[in-house]
RNA sequence: GCGCCUGUAGCUCAGCUGGAUAGAGCAACGCCCUUCUAAGGCGUGGGUAGCAGGUUCGAGUCCUGCCAGGCGCACCA
């Protein structure tokens, strides 16, 4: 048990004593804060302030009482009561520089918990549709659902990563009728591009991509359904691959990537809206015309509707379109019916806000089916707007309509911008200004977290040219780390589970990327005013063995982010 | 019109689910390399927290109403 639980501990026990009568469940949680400001020592607790509205005492006196009633462990110093009622706790010096031995004993381990295979989790996230390659909005929910997995998994989920494949519906029928046309004209056949096709070049790559490997001729020899039908599966499975490297190119994969089309095949579509038929929750009617938007064809059409309504979403919504298929929904909720059988614990989908008027209806949905509410838990990432010098930036070449993920990648690096994606929380809409970022790229972030691992390392690796006999880790003497700067260095090695806990439960990765940036700047200041090599043995040793420590906390947090730790810059 | 998200320094954003004097990076200005990486450090300037109320011992944080921006709102996915 760290310090801090045993400090938490024994004032929870005393909170316990003075609210003998107060039922466990109401029962106030003592919490453990680390002060902003020196004078106010190395923890506060404000538990004295809820107490004092249930004893009708004031929160001073409260805090007396608590004092006199709690047994600290021995590394605490002393402990003051300070302004409305807060308890502040300092610690004797360097009372917790051994645990600087445990980080370094748990290494890459640090910070992690246990795997519980009874929290498992199902983590949906990008599932761009398999129509072109990805673009940078696609690129932020890759980043941040790569890391929320690290994240979980540091924490003792089970996780699953799951792509989900829209390989279905029109689009499709699209994708196979532009990459079709494109054929032809590779052959010299001259074509004129409708409207509705979609006008990127990356077309024309798949449609060099399959006359590789099948002939014109083979097309042309079938009848028109076949032909697109074949060209759509060809064109999907081009497009996957496509989207594969890109997503390879900033270090992520998958451990499923789960077929829209296979649930119609199936038959797991039809069945869900059996059951739903079963359970009474199907009727035929029709919707009301959609407000705030002006349609000039609009037609009532009578449908087949699930009862939504029922269980929290705003309006019924249809299962089957005026020509009896599935619609997407239908096939969405049969997915999400699919995934929750398959007994994960936990379903978290990452989509963007552009889905925002989803989440309603599919959790709507999995509560008549499962009778869970919040299922599945939906984090909505906001868009990111492009801009080159301050310009909005809105398509790339290949790309056509949107600019390529792949394309920024290659301009600013897979490190900026995997870590540039993760330092903002995602409900806040991201500004990415494209020559900022290579202009300025010394100035980045990344650079700034990376740059405090590879200063690190210079000092070791010196340490070690210069024949610098390291000793063993229970050899050192901690109490020397007592500079101001060792001491904030040690808080916030200590700090990172809890970051991470916090981090893991609020499904918030961008906490780790402000956590290291942080680390990073009370590392560069520790650097500055403690000399490491060429002070006195001792002293020498024990500065040593905290670069270690944080050397392996930042290297653990980067990794989380799927950030590299260069060794040297 | 309705729903979701956002509004904090000139710019981009944090603020540990209500705590003590609101913080970083960039931009501006000054200082610090004969000593471990100056991609760094130190300092200065810069704030009516969108506006107005409310709850509370205490509000950037919770509630209500406005204002502004983003996203979405049938038979598409």
């Amino acid at each position: 048990m760290s310090l801090k639980e045993q400090i938490c501990q024994a004032l929870q026990h005393t909170v316990e004593q003075l609210l003998a009568d107060v039922q466990p469940a109401k029962m106030p949680q003592v919490q453990l804060t680390r002060p902003k400001v020196r004078e106010h020592g190395d923890y506060a607790v404000n538990i004295a302030m809820p107490l004092a509205g249930l004893l009708q005492q004031n929160p001073r006196q409260v805090a007396t009482s608590i004092l006199e009633k709690t047994t600290f462990p021995d590394a605490v110093l002393k402990t003051d009561i300070a302004g409305p009622g807060f308890i502040n706790i300092t610690l004797k010096q360097g009372g917790e520089a051994d645990m600087l031995l445990h980080i370094l004993a748990q290494g890459s381990t640090y910070g992690c918990v246990e795997t519980d295979k009874a929290k498992s989790v199902c983590l949906e996230f990008v599932s761009a549709n398999p129509t072109g390659p990805m673009h940078v909005g696609h690129g932020r929910g890759a980043v941040v659902g790569d890391a929320l997995a690290n994240l979980l998994s540091a924490r003792g989920y089970a996780v699953h990563k799951e792509y989900y494949i829209n390989d279905a519906g029109s689009q499709i029928a699209v994708l196979a009728n532009s990459v079709w046309l494109r054929m032809q004209e590779l052959q010299g056949i001259s074509i004129r591009l409708p409207e509705s096709a979609y006008p990127g070049e990356y077309i024309i790559d798949i449609a060099r991509t399959i006359l590789a490997k099948s002939s014109f001729e083979y097309f042309s020899t079938l009848d028109e359904d076949n032909c697109l039908q074949e060209i759509g599966l060809l064109a999907v499975a081009a497009n996957m691959a496509m989207i594969e490297q890109d997503l390879k190119v900033i270090g992520i994969t998958f451990d499923q990537y789960f077929s829209e089309k296979t649930l119609h095949a199936s038959g797991k579509v039809d069945q869900l809206i059996e059951k739903l038929e079963n359970d009474g929750l199907i009727y035929t009617g029709t919707l009301p015309p959609p407000k705030g938007k002006e349609i000039s064809d609009y037609q009532a059409v009578e449908q087949q509707l699930f009862r939504t309504t029922a269980f929290g979403d705003d309006v019924d919504r249809p299962l089957r379109k005026q020509d009896g298929t599935a619609t997407y929904f239908a096939a969405d909720i049969a997915y999400h019916h699919d995934k929750s059988q398959r007994g994960f614990q936990y379903l978290i989908d990452i989509w963007g806000a552009d889905h925002g008027g989803y989440v309603t209806r599919v959790q709507s949905s999995m509560k008549a089916l499962t009778g869970l509410a919040e299922q599945p838990e939906v984090l909505l990432i906001q868009m990111v707007n492009l801009t080159r010098n301050g310009q909005p930036f809105k398509m790339s070449k290949r790309a056509g309509t949107f600019v390529a993920l792949s394309d920024v990648v290659e301009e600013v690096g897979k490190d900026a911008v995997r870590f540039n994606f993760m330092t903002r929380r995602i409900e806040s809409q991201f500004d990415f200004d494209l020559e900022d970022a290579k202009a300025k790229s010394s100035e980045n972030p990344v650079y700034y977290v990376q740059y405090a691992h590879a200063r690190i390392c210079a000092v070791l690796n010196k340490a070690k040219s210069e024949g610098v006999e390291i000793v063993d880790v229970d050899q050192v003497d901690t109490s020397l780390l007592s500079s101001e700067e060792a001491q904030d260095l040690i808080k916030i090695l200590l700090a990172y589970p809890d970051m991470l806990d916090t981090a893991a439960n609020r499904r918030e990765p961008y906490r780790i990327a402000t956590f290291t940036m942080q680390l990073a700047a009370t590392l560069h200041r520790f650097y500055h005013k403690n000399r490491v090599l060429g002070v006195e043995n001792e002293l020498m040793q024990a500065r040593i063995l905290l670069l270690k420590a944080t050397s392996q906390v930042l290297k653990n947090a980067l990794s989380l982010l799927g950030v590299n730790a260069p060794e040297k810059m």
